[in-house]
DNA sequence: CGACACGTTGAGATATATCAAACGTGGTGG
DNA sequence: CCACCACGTTTGATATATCTCAACGTGTCG
């Protein structure tokens, strides 16, 4: 729970909800590299908060080839939609190794009846997922190759920055360009040349599971990156400058 | 509040609760077609339900070009979410003329106070929007032009259907072919050419603001289209057969 | 050592964008 | 009532991004 809307900039949680979500855990799981853990349309009565490692959520097409809607990193609550939800729309795997931590809806209930403050709270968490989504949205529809590899890179690692998983410059990001590929809806082979020249640009390098940023101003131009929508406490000052100017150019 | 829910499968409001909602709006107002009514990064103090008309969120692009992200029909809590987010990540517009009811976010925190069971509905509607942006993000990423508009037009007149809007057949549907584009990431250019072949082939018909369905079991093939995310009450009988192979297909 | 997943590269095919222009058509004002 | 304008639609020709197919390299793990 350490991580848990950590970082961000509203509903941040005071120590007493920390301590009360904390509670709510019935258990915890590890789980195995791609694996699936739910399928599209099960009816779920517990919710899952990743831990550790990091998960992805994704919808199949009819020859099986999927996309992936969401990538989620520690601190995530994956699924807590599903419980006012009930019935997900989606699938959920794990792209790595992974510890989960299982929050039973029943108690989610009882922080609905009892703590409307901490209700609102999670509401929230569930509609930052939106605003990625949304995001997301943006970033399939109206930027090239390029510019969406660079916009998910640079999202995940300010995603990353606000767990204290990257330092400004380097994280581990475990996945495979097969992977990045059914995240920005290209093929694997395109998503190849793309991070060659990227890498040929010094712009950054993903390699060896790890992401080097090596011209975060560029990266965030071409990514149209604007992190306005992750609802951050604050831009960390390594990205400042480029953040600045990806909004400006927007508007 | 009439249309607010109605037709889906989960989280129908019972008449008290509608009675309740409908005692939240301060006012209505009347918009004309083509207005923006929210920025970008704005804070707001009330979110909006759509009464009558269209709709749309977007997003802008460095140029200026936008991608639209959701498109709002009738009983549509549009900003529902702006009330835990607060300050919102993209801008509101509307297509048409419409008719808006305000809702002022403090009559929202006193049924978050007051009423668990409604204020857990009113999360499970923003989260129907959820569910929809990541349909959007699969038609985006793994659709090409015919099955992205295909596609949304399937979804569409199903939601126009569950609010009694559609009879099944036809539609009133008044956007244009440069909308099209700004919802499925194309140019409105390839969207005509698109939209000849459905006609061509006898599948559907968008015309004079009417969207006439000619095949609908083509349409949601070419599609992919499977209403579950849209959590229906029922999956209307003239869409059964279409819906229904859709679905296996894709599983 | 072999098998297998992942990464890399090349050549050719194809979907979609771009640029340019003509064509309706409904609304407005004279 | 007509002339005109603005806006959306339609069509053609060409350019380009991305896909497809195919092959080969590389590392890891049993």
């Amino acid at each position: 729970m350490d991580h848990f809307l950590r970082g961000r900039s509203i509903e941040r949680l005071d120590e007493a909800e920390r301590d009360r979500l904390e509670g709510l855990i019935s258990r915890h799981r590890r789980l195995s590299a791609r694996t699936t853990l739910v399928e599209r349309g099960e009816e779920l009565r517990q919710s899952t908060l990743l831990v550790e490692g990091f998960m992805i959520r994704y919808i199949d097409d009819v020859e099986g080839h999927r996309q992936i809607v969401s990538f989620h990193v520690p601190g995530d609550f994956v699924d807590l939609h599903g419980y006012p939800l009930r019935v997900l729309d989606h699938s959920i795997a794990t792209i790595t190794d992974a510890l989960i931590a299982v929050v039973p809806h029943s108690q989610l209930s009882q922080i609905m009846d009892s703590d409307p403050t901490l209700a609102r709270k999670l509401w929230a968490a569930t509609l930052l997922d939106a605003a990625m989504h949304r995001e997301w949205l943006f970033r399939l529809g109206r930027l090239e190759a390029v510019g969406r590899i660079a916009h998910f890179l640079a999202e995940t690692d300010a995603r990353l920055q606000a767990i204290g998983l990257s330092d400004g410059r380097t994280c581990a990001l475990p996945i495979t360009q097969g992977d990045l590929a059914e995240i920005t809806g290209l093929t694997s082979i395109h998503v190849n040349r793309v991070l060659r020249t990227l890498r040929e640009e010094n712009i950054c390098l993903l390699r060896a599971s790890r992401l080097e940023i090596l011209d975060r101003h560029r990266l965030y131009r071409i990514g149209q990156f604007d992190p306005t929508y992750l609802y951050l406490k604050a831009t960390p000052p390594t990205s400042a400058a480029g953040a600045e100017s990806a909004r400006q150019q927007r508007e």
